[in-house]
DNA sequence: CGGATCTTTGACTACGTTCAATTATTGTGG
DNA sequence: CCACAATAATTGAACGTAGTCAAAGATCCG
């Protein structure tokens, strides 16, 4: 059980100890959160809703002020084309920000379905508000989300941009492997992938059948192994070689929360 | 001259109505800004440097947590590869703010370089900081100026992931002249594009010899013409045909702008 | 158990790449 | 202001990665 230490807080909720959200999980090597900090975090969490796998969530232009913190389940941002073709943006995993700018803009460009059974906290603006206004910390927090979201795409332009097949499938494995890890959802080098090749293929910028293909060649390799969305990412060592991955952005958190730099 | 109406200010600077700064000519429609916050925006331009044509602005893994705002002339974010290629993420414009997030995460994963000569304001973490604790308005101003490169990012996902060479290359002229234009920069429908064919080639993932001739198609097909990095977008309606180009996220900001809708 | 969805495989095609060479443009120093 | 070097644009030809079409298995789920 993850012990979320307050610092001379007297708000030691329940259900924020015995429940940790992902999002939290990002948090807890910060050792100086306030009781006020806290009680808003838990704020921003108290309101629920749940989404059936395959529900849109988000279409776009549709307008909404309240961003979602994902708690349980995959999502996953995209664009469908006029000729049925679909591009898949981004994946929301557990502890990420559905539309983290929705209450300056709040008419979405793009749609979000959930991939899984999905679970989110409603986060209405006021409390982004608030917290900018009145906890300077978090602020810092929730911009440094804001970053990695940002580097996210970054590295989904990259490995659409300039890399070969094989290595945007090594490369994109090689992501949700990490961030899955940063809140707990790995074990050992496996994790749950709960994706269709379609939808990875969609998100690279791939046919099926190359998708097929390419996944095929990996496990050949032995550098995979999938049996019913479970995946084994068998030589990591290999893997980041070939994708030239490096895991900057998500470290970089880490090192925020660690060394708490931001709160110098 | 543009004036910026502002209600019941006794900081009518000279400097700001003189020579507005392109990001505040985005704000331009906002009528109830108050001298707080216009003071506060003017510091935000109070310190300025020049970069020469071509020159890096940051390197990946440099550390800076002051963020830049274009007040003239381009640059782009990219990342090289091991096997000498190169991939643009995206071009900063006039107006544009250049690592919105250095604040949060000063360690910067991708390098920026100028294309033309660049001039920057600095504008230091406080001033930020400052800006979301004590100015609503300002900060959900900000929100959206983040929630455009957002939207930037994920267009440039959907054009090197689902389109073809010729849309990639009519998108991205589209998007540019768009985006200059909301900050003054186009003429009918030209504009001054001061990139290589080569750079073009390294944001839409394609070869320079596919650029040139795609390029070529498009003056062909009577769509565009180009001299001397003077570009006119001939047949703007069928070039967003062909893209499948929608203006969106820039529509929401100048609407954001004009109606004030935030402001409620 | 049966329909729907997803995965896999084969054969053929094409869009865009690579290599190579030529021409044009730009920028700089004499 | 011209000469020359460097950079950028253009064109040709051959090749290859990934797409398309089609059909057969496998898996999921009610």
């Amino acid at each position: 059980m993850i012990q979320l230490k307050i610092s001379n807080s007297t708000a030691t909720h329940k259900s924020f100890n015995n429940d940790l959200p992902p999002l939290l999980k990002k948090f807890v090597h910060l050792q100086s959160l306030n009781p006020d900090a806290v009680d808003l975090l838990l704020k921003m969490h108290a309101l629920k809703k749940t989404f059936a796998k395959g529900k849109i969530i988000y279409e776009q232009d549709n307008i909404n002020k309240d961003c979602f913190i994902v708690t349980h389940g995959w999502a996953y941002r995209y664009t469908d084309l006029y000729d049925g073709g679909r591009q898949v943006i981004s994946y929301y995993l557990p502890g990420d920000i559905i539309n983290p700018f929705a209450s300056a803009i709040p008419k979405s460009n793009y749609s979000v379905a959930a991939i899984t059974n999905l679970r989110v906290s409603i986060c209405k603006p006021e409390y982004l508000m608030q917290l900018f206004a009145t906890q300077p910390k978090l602020g810092l927090l929730y911009t440094a989300l804001l970053s990695c979201g940002d580097a996210s795409m970054a590295e989904q332009i990259v490995r659409i941009g300039r890399r070969s097949a094989y290595q945007r499938v090594t490369h994109l494995l090689l992501e949700l492997y990490y961030r899955l890890k940063l809140v707990g959802y790995t074990e050992n080098s496996t994790f749950y992938l709960p994706v269709t090749q379609s939808l990875l293929a969609d998100t690279l910028g791939l046919s099926v059948v190359h998708m097929n293909r390419t996944l095929y060649k990996l496990r050949l390799a032995n550098l995979i192994k999938i049996r019913s969305h479970k995946i084994d990412l068998i030589n990591i060592e290999k893997l980041m070689e070939i994708a030239e991955y490096k895991c900057n952005y998500l470290e970089q958190l880490k090192n925020m929360f660690e060394h708490e730099e931001i709160l110098a």
